[in-house]
DNA sequence: CTGAAAGCGCTTACAG
DNA sequence: CTGAAAGCGCTTACAG
């Protein structure tokens, strides 16, 4: 006697025979014809229970889902997405999600998505240009419907390459006045001209950099270093260091700055980790921050607010750049292509968090 | 004149009167015939160019893949997949992949499986298992060739379902007798026996535990209270948190425990963020940690070392999870079908970071 | 090393 | 509300 295990195999093994013959393969599965005869409709009728079930009559519908349910039947999205034109996926390429905030934005823009219909294809580029460039080519080959881009700065060619597929395209966590379509992000320079004006509130006149060197970070750089050069302090300090950072490298970068500039008042550190590091490195060194050494990372991770209440940092909202980037999607993927044309930019902006000296 | 831009649309638009008329859409792209019509070969062969190279002539090769490069053709891998029932895709089903060790696993796991020609399809089921169910539906529709699970605690309908598939299954980050197929993982169980262990043998009396109620989280509570028990300690304070866990959190469930169970002097966080609220809490009630009150998490986030060096915690190698896993599923993918009797299971441990008094 | 034919499992567009 | 026909863009298996 056949099981409850085994209800896929219990009475429509007679079909097998009625089959036409493959050439190829195996028998690889249940297809929508086996549904379509066991519920004695069409697979036109079965394919509209899963599509556009409204249009199916209520006893048709019930009939041909209580055989889906006993039979087990999972559509193939890949017949269906070549057929429709329409994948149902959404390609995220982000450097990391690994010890950073990318890993939020990504958490928050596929439960958005998924809840629309769409699934997220996820690509990581590492910190590279050319990289990113070849995973799109992989990506693209999967027909997503719409694609999440770190930054902006990518290659001319990509942008080409996106601009002729015609999907709608969100660049993140950055900000440019040529966006290749849509953008939700917040401007990095902006940033550096912000903590730079922080530390210059404070009376601070020897200000340094403990930075990552990818596009970003080196934007924040400039924003701080401009700042600066207003207020006349030149000569700036700083060490340059390769992603991912880290506390370690945050931890030995700090001597090292050190000793080149003696008289240094401030760090501002490319990430919140380098900034812990840091923030060792200087207690180690019998330094008090933020009296003697004041220090500011980037990120806002959540533990540091209550680990280490010297740090200033720069919080940023992962979360609603996530968000965000999906509904933008998902807008131009329901709203119809005439809406192309509105191009749509958001800026969510960031927070100085200042500590005040103890 | 056609610029640089226009590589694609130079002297090939005289194909598209010649070819066959659509009667759906319109023009979607460029097609393996349209290449191979510029080439001067059969589909077939640009086919091979994609997927076997070693089987074409040298200069046919070449031929080909300019015609690809100057026309942009990226192939399609809906129809690809349908047609060889072979989809390059992967599923990762995790619980979340923000603020969490999680995320480290699916870094690698993707790093991994993309070097081999896989790409990662993210899905993400929060922590309820009916939920992890209904993704398996949305996941299985793309017809993934392996899926790696989170947690070894499935629905009888989901093991069902993926052993009627027949595919390929790791599931990570938790052990039993009964892996679906294959296993990467530790024992949570022996992480909370572990724990209590470290705690007895410091001479703790009254240790207490602030645990998530998740699957996971649950197995180290029994760890830790029948390791406990064993010492004859039966009464064990605790506090369940829904997840996801936070410093937040942490802070203010220590002072609840602790006023139902004054004589506390060790609590089991189940996590490093429950740890560090914890800590916090203790801060601010005047305890000192660890002399007046242990305090253990569950992690090993790389800024614990650094900031709370009071903390005891428990360090676990997502990143070799990931890696293995990934490599479980290549073995099995590349190493024909006959294999799949051969289980594979892999503890990748723990350790316990114990902090001394200071 | 290369190709003509058939098929992968769906959906569109049309008709009723 | 339902269905027969044609097609989506590839690859398999066979032949040469």
């Amino acid at each position: 006697m056949p099981t409850a295990k085994s209800a896929a195999s219990t009475d429509d093994r007679k079909d097998a025979a009625a089959r036409p013959k493959r050439t190829r393969g195996g028998p690889k599965g249940l297809r929508i014809t086996d549904v379509a005869a066991q519920a004695g409709v069409s697979p036109i009728t079965v394919s509209r229970v899963f599509n556009s079930p409204e249009s199916v009559a209520p006893e048709t519908l019930e009939r041909v889902r209580q055989v889906v349910q006993k039979l087990g039947y999972v559509p193939n999205r890949l017949a269906g997405g070549l057929s429709s034109s329409r994948s149902r996926l959404v390609a995220a390429i982000v450097p990391t999600i690994s010890h950073s905030l990318f890993s939020e934005t990504i958490q928050v823009f596929s439960e958005t998505l998924s809840r629309a219909g769409y699934e997220v294809l996820l690509a990581l580029s590492g910190y590279s240009a050319s990289s990113e460039e070849s995973l799109l080519d992989t990506v693209l080959s999967r027909r997503p419907e719409g694609v999440l881009l770190t930054g902006v700065a990518h290659t001319d060619s990509l942008r080409e390459r996106l601009a002729n597929v015609g999907i709608p395209v969100v660049e993140t966590w950055d900000t440019t006045h040529t966006p290749i379509d849509m953008l939700v992000g917040f401007s990095h320079y902006e940033i550096g001209a912000a903590v730079a004006e922080h530390f210059l509130e404070r009376g601070m006149r020897r200000p340094a950099l403990i930075s990552a060197n990818d596009m970003r970070a080196l934007a924040r750089r400039a924003g701080f270093r401009d700042r600066l050069a207003q207020a006349g302090i030149e000569d700036v300090a700083e060490a340059l260091v390769a992603p991912p950072s880290s506390v370690a490298v945050g931890k030995r970068t700090l001597p090292e700055l050190l000793a080149r500039a003696r008289d240094t008042d401030a760090v501002f550190c490319g990430s919140d980790l380098l900034a812990i590091g840091a923030l060792g490195a200087a207690r180690q060194l019998g330094l008090s921050v933020p009296t003697q050494l004041a220090i500011c990372g980037f990120g806002d991770l959540e533990f540091a607010t209550e680990t280490t209440p010297q740090l200033t940092t720069v919080r940023v909202d992962g979360t609603r750049i996530g968000v965000n980037a999906a509904r933008f999607l998902l807008d131009r993927l329901n709203g119809g292509s005439n809406a192309s044309d509105e191009r749509r930019v958001l800026d969510v902006g960031f927070t100085v968090l200042p500590r005040e000296s103890t």
